[in-house]
DNA sequence: GTGGGGTCCGTACATAGGTACGGAATCAAG
DNA sequence: CTTGATTCCGTACCTATGTACGGACCCCAC
């Protein structure tokens, strides 16, 4: 009912990536290279690859080595079998999670606090995002007392292209 | 009253980095070169460098390149100029940052479900994370209907070290 | 004032994660 | 059955982000 596969172009832009870089998660070992037909012709990608490639990407985004996201997709409970050390795994990846989004919430917050510090009618001290990370209300660093704008804006230079 | 400034190696170890990955920033511009001090004698680096330096790690983990963090560092809200560019920028990294949240809930709900269905008493249906992922209640893709573990375990070779 | 460690600087090397190239085989439209 | 696009595979190349090396200089303790 559902075809039978996609072949890698049609895979590929289906995920948002090149062509190139499915084979590249092939050696890899982070997706399956479908078998080649009996005789000839060429392989064909069933849909969940395509997910596959599409948390891939995500988890990169997220912080997430190509190590770490194989370890992820590596985790699964089989039923039949003493998973206790899956479910270890599984912890200690999820703690991983919840610390990148308490950074994350971090973060935003003082993207939040650099806003409303913006017209000049904000509280001010928070004109940068260090200060709003570091002298704020519940911020987490220390040392005391820097005035508001310490560090030159840099030029763009070095950072370039 | 607060110490002049720590030496690139007390400054590296304060930040958990080596000292060339402070060099380097340096030539990157994520971070300034203090001065060295006239005649001759070392740099001595503020403490705010070395939570600079912190930030830039943590960013790191949280997915954003030497770039978006360098774009995260230069956002200054200046009271005295109009910063409707700033806001914009500043707008625009808190949506790329409520993404990256939402996203990582998910992995981490799904997590959850994982360790959930672990002993084999939770739902099944969930034994990886793609499972977890794709045919849970709230779920994001869409897909109907691959059974339980279709993919097979991978073997741990390619990801290697 | 000497010895051992730290700094400075430039350059070279390394690792992760792709991206491009080239030639043979294969598929699909006309 | 020709033609143009894709696939396949191996290899080479590329960018981002460090990491290491070597020689000169500097600083502090003895």
């Amino acid at each position: 009912m559902t075809t039978a596969g996609l072949t890698i172009g049609r895979a590929a832009r289906a995920a948002s990536v090149g062509v190139e870089t499915i084979r590249f998660y092939e050696r890899q070992r982070l997706v399956a290279q479908p078998p080649k037909p009996e005789g000839a012709g060429v392989r064909l990608y069933p849909a969940d690859t395509v997910e596959r490639i599409r948390f891939i990407k995500d988890a990169q985004e997220l912080g997430f080595s190509l190590r770490e996201i194989h370890e992820l997709l590596a985790l699964r409970a089989d039923p039949a079998a003493d998973c206790s050390d899956v479910r270890e795994q599984a912890t200690a990846k999820l703690d991983d999670v919840r610390r990148k989004i308490r950074r994350l919430e971090d973060i935003g917050a003082a993207l939040e606090r650099l806003i409303a510090a913006c017209p000049g009618h904000g509280d001010l001290q928070a004109c940068s995002i260090m200060d709003a990370l570091t002298h704020h209300p519940g911020g987490r660093p220390s040392h005391g007392g820097t005035a508001c704008c310490p560090y030159p804006t840099q030029a763009t230079e070095g950072i370039h292209r």
